[in-house]
DNA sequence: TATCAACCATACGGAAGCGTATGGAGGCAA
DNA sequence: TTGCCTCCATACGCTTCCGTATGGTTGATA
């Protein structure tokens, strides 16, 4: 069989779902698509070439998501729309993305550097709901610490699924806010 | 030097919480410990032995842990209290048990079976607070996701401390049922 | 159809880990 | 002193990876 480089990506990113970083073990990918290993070493230079790409990926896959968002108006729209997107593109292997930049400062840099930017798009959510940048950024983090449990406890009973989580997050973190902005929209319509 | 089983156990505990399951590696930590791997196999039967002793360990934490918080009587302070515990004991190493718990069935199975007693000890501070079941449910499961994110992202700067963590739970997620326990109980006052 | 580049199989070397076998070293007790 | 029990060192076999070297296959193209 003649395999393509998006091939041996699609299989990791599988695997790094399943199994985590330690699922990323070329013989034994090989194997799952009936290659030889020569095919590997081959579309990649080494193994931390192919998890490079992955983090490629994951990247792009974290802009793309933001990019969805926006697409809706309110902050409360946007945010559920951003986990609505989230459940339907299903980002499994997060979590193996984790473990493996715990144990490379490389790695580290790189998701920390993604990280940023949705904490900090979450932040904005919270500004525009009207909340100081205080506030918004305590929500923030909270709201970012409750996804990762999320992915880390997903398929268990301990968790909500992912519609709940996102309404959980929108009623308990966002209405308050939303109420006592519609309070100023109110006053202004009156002005 | 002559080693006994209680070395071991903190020589595995220390790796756990730095570098993970990954990091449990008889022939590293006989180098560590300035022994030859011959002392751990005299002490253990095999590495799987000693996870499972690392998890007993973690569950009897667990178990500890709530005891201490019950010593408070409002269920405010006793989450205070709990996060307070936490922070002082330092629970490293959490992390590494639930992947590698992701990756055997039985391991998995006795973590969800402490996780279980967690979110139901939480989800009863709820139920104390003044919240209805489905709430007080909702809230714990929540809470536990935050924690659990929390975990993961100590250390980056994606992560509040958990003292902030704790507190912006009590507030967000406690304090509105608590301001309208405390009506309930001006009414009685009245009566 | 002959050639060349793209792609893969096979076989190997080497490192790292686990677990075992066996033989001490050292204390303690008869 | 002799024997025994506890604990450890050393050396080995086995497996599973990674990465390389080398040659084979296939399909497009001149």
């Amino acid at each position: 069989m003649r395999l393509t480089k998006q091939d041996w990506l699609e299989e990791a990113r599988r695997r790094l779902g399943t199994e985590g970083i330690a699922g990323i073990n070329i013989e034994k990918m090989a194997r799952s698509l009936k290659v030889s290993k020569g095919s590997f070493y081959w579309h990649f230079k080494d193994r931390k070439a192919l998890l490079w790409s992955l983090l490629d990926y994951w990247e792009e896959n974290t802009k793309a998501l933001i990019v969805q968002a926006e697409q809706e108006t309110a902050p409360g729209d946007k945010l559920a729309r951003l986990f609505a997107e989230i459940g339907a593109m299903g980002i499994t292997g997060e979590t193996g993305l984790y473990s493996w930049a715990a144990q490379e400062p490389e790695v580290q840099a790189r998701v920390e550097k993604v990280e940023k930017q949705r904490v900090g798009y979450l932040e904005q959510l919270f500004v525009e709901s009207g909340f100081s940048l205080e506030e918004a950024a305590q929500r923030a983090k909270l709201t970012y610490l409750a996804f990762v449990g999320y992915l880390y406890r997903v398929d268990t009973d301990m968790t909500l699924d992912l519609e709940e989580l996102g309404q959980s997050l929108l009623s308990l973190l966002i209405k308050p806010a939303t109420s006592s902005l519609n309070a100023q929209e109110k006053k202004e319509n009156k002005a």
